[in-house]
DNA sequence: CGGTCTACCTGAAAGC
DNA sequence: TGCTTTCAGGTAGACC
């Protein structure tokens, strides 16, 4: 049962769109359930819970939804409707567990529904936000781009993208397929694990890549966000879904994490740079860097 | 205005 | 052994 040292560390892994999309779907049973009672154990998150939070205290929860890696929760009563925004950062999760259930280090709010559950928000590092929708759409939604299992979003989409644009031309590819303006939810695993699946070097001019190509690369991270969805998630230490349920998808990562490795195509050793101070893992023989 | 860097935070691992 | 340093990461906001 042990873990290894590599799983322990593969565990570590935050959620990105996958695992919130599975948290979403995982809330499912506390559709309509009234909430009797929210604790606040530490406000203190990226911003600050509001103070006023326990006012959804009677409100029913009526609608679970995701956009890039936010969850909308939607409370109504008779006469008003209350919306909430939460953001899960690099470390967080919402569990379900059944009403009683203790309190664990580091659940920072617990929201006491009359269905007989409990959801708990768990964040050691404090990077994640629960905040009135309200209050930070603008400066938290509205800038976002397209979401990448949309059917917008595809290789001629990002080559427009690339061409049109003088900022954006000779970027690394890897900095553009995780801006949150250009497409959202796209973090560094995927971003790494897609690149390497469309055998394209991350430092890689954005310019220097064809239409072909952009196709490929969009396929893969397509792919690979639906089948992590599938799987339910890239597991972490921290995180779980919201049945308390662990992903397994954290086995398939390629690249992702495996510095040094022989890399799973060819075994040259996976190389690492860094691009935007974030680690970026590749095989210097299968994602050559093409300079035209 | 665009591009780059930092702050926020904790825990695990590495370094001393 | 135990203390200190480093690192991981999403993203708004500061900075040049």
């Amino acid at each position: 049962m042990a873990l290894s040292w590599r799983d322990e560390w593969l565990e570590q892994i935050m959620p990105e769109l996958p695992e919130v999309q599975t948290t979403a779907t995982s809330l499912q049973p506390l559709l309509n359930a009234k909430v009797k009672q929210i604790d606040v154990f530490q406000p203190q998150l990226r911003w600050r819970i509001p103070d006023n939070l326990s006012d959804l205290v009677t409100y029913q929860l009526k609608q679970i939804e995701r956009r890039a890696k936010y969850l909308i929760l939607t409370f109504t009563n008779q006469t008003d409707e209350k919306k909430l925004l939460i953001h899960l950062g690099m470390s967080g999760s919402l569990q379900q567990h059944p009403t009683g259930f203790e309190k664990r280090k580091h659940d920072h709010v617990m929201i006491h529904f009359d269905n007989q559950l409990q959801l708990h928000y768990h964040d050691p590092r404090r990077f994640g936000a629960i905040l009135w929708l309200d209050d930070y759409q603008d400066k938290l939604l509205n800038h976002l781009g397209i979401e990448p299992l949309d059917n917008a979003f595809t290789g001629e989409y990002l080559y427009k993208k690339i061409h049109n644009q003088n900022h954006i031309i000779k970027k690394p590819i890897k900095s553009l397929i995780m801006e949150q303006q250009i497409v959202v939810g796209v973090g560094n695993i995927y971003a790494t694990e897609s690149l390497f699946l469309a055998k394209i070097h991350p430092l890689t001019p954005a310019n220097h890549i064809s239409l072909e190509n952009l196709q490929v690369l969009v396929k893969h991270i397509k792919d690979i966000l639906q089948k992590a969805i599938v799987k339910g998630g890239t597991t972490l230490k921290d995180f779980t879904t919201g049945e308390g349920k662990t992903g397994y998808f954290q086995q398939t990562l390629l690249v992702y994490g495996h510095h040094g490795e022989p890399c799973p195509m060819c075994k040259t050793p996976i190389d690492n740079v860094k691009i935007n101070q974030r680690a970026s893992t590749f095989c210097p023989n299968c994602q050559p860097l093409v300079e035209n």
